[in-house]
DNA sequence: TCACATATGTTGATTAATGAACAAAATCGA
DNA sequence: TCGATTTTGTTCATTAATCAACATATGTGA
């Protein structure tokens, strides 16, 4: 792809990214982002339609960062547990001060709404993966550790990361291992 | 002017310094440039019309970034001899890498010749502000203290800079003040 | 409430950057 | 030495980015 798009999506998202960690959402403009990304606010318009086009691009991205970032890396999912999820922590941790910001902001319910659904998606595809069969309601089941999961993820950046990123990946784990075998509900297949 | 004009020019700019710290002059290549500047190895020869051309204008813009950047603030001039001639020395400090390997490479006579000049052109309208009247001939007046200048600033940096800037400052310009009042032959007007 | 400023989208002409292709020169390795 | 590879410099059609100029909308203070 030609690499002015590349140059120029990534200058703006970036500045968005910024303005966003320094001010309120609904405080941002155009002229703002386009100024502080160096490029013309015409360039802005042709690659997002409005300011909350940007905003959900910009949503998608770091969330897809955050699940692609924990995968299990090696071959066999059984070791790999516990690692990628302590990983998982450490990369909230490194990015603790957007999230936390994405997850405060009372206007921004666009973030929880698409980290759900992400969650929701990542805990179908483990259940699918592991075989897990029980007289609990699979649809419930899955809403149970989407939001258990992202309860904690919540509680734990907005209180401003009380405990080490591995004691919580240790926490967490044992909690989802009294289910058997569900192991990273961020792990996407 | 068109930003990306200003944006090309800086990226490939910047990508040449970087490399010129990391290798030989020779070894580097346009293609090299183009890569790590992200840009079209065409817009490379669309600004420069070969790697020449680069380095000369890379001199350029770093001695004009020394000269420019150790003009006497205030508007007595008579103060801010040392002060200026510190914040000289500071500057070549915290740019030590770049203008060692300027000096050092042998290959790179363009630099050195480059910097001869601009000095001396600094001495004259030094001594033209001045006024000062000796039996000395002028032109040799001039070389003389280009030539000072430049072998102690040569010397020091080369000797991984062994004294304060600020000593350093103090040192030069109390072996310039034996000349009367010739103070910051790298201030220009 | 009413100017006045600022922000929002949109349009169109112009321009710099892009990628691809090319021939020629230089470099390298065997 | 010779063949292969890389680099150099140039050309050209295509395209994304730019700036300026709009009209409209949205505040904001007096």
């Amino acid at each position: 792809m030609d690499r002015r798009i590349e140059k120029s999506r990534q200058a703006i998202m970036d500045a968005f990214t910024k303005l966003m960690l320094e001010k309120d959402f609904e405080k941002i403009t155009i002229n703002e982002i386009a100024e502080l990304a160096n490029v013309n606010r015409g360039t802005v318009y042709s690659h997002y339609v409005d300011i909350f086009d940007l905003l959900n691009q910009c949503i998608e991205n770091h969330l897809n960062k955050l699940f692609e970032n924990c995968q299990p890396r090696g071959s066999d999912n059984s070791i790999s547990g516990k690692d990628s999820l302590c990983k998982t922590f450490t990369y909230l941790e490194q990015n603790a001060f957007f999230y936390s910001k994405m997850l405060m902001s009372k206007s921004i319910t666009a973030f929880r709404n698409r980290l759900h659904a992400l969650m929701v998606k990542s805990v179908e595809e483990q259940l699918d993966m592991n075989g897990i069969n029980t007289d609990v309601n699979r649809e419930i089941m899955v809403q149970y550790f989407a939001s258990a999961t992202i309860g904690v993820i919540e509680w734990w950046i907005t209180n401003s990361m009380p405990y080490s990123s591995e004691y919580m990946a240790e926490q967490l784990l044992s909690l989802m291992e009294r289910y058997q075998n569900v192991t990273d509900p961020l792990t996407r297949s």
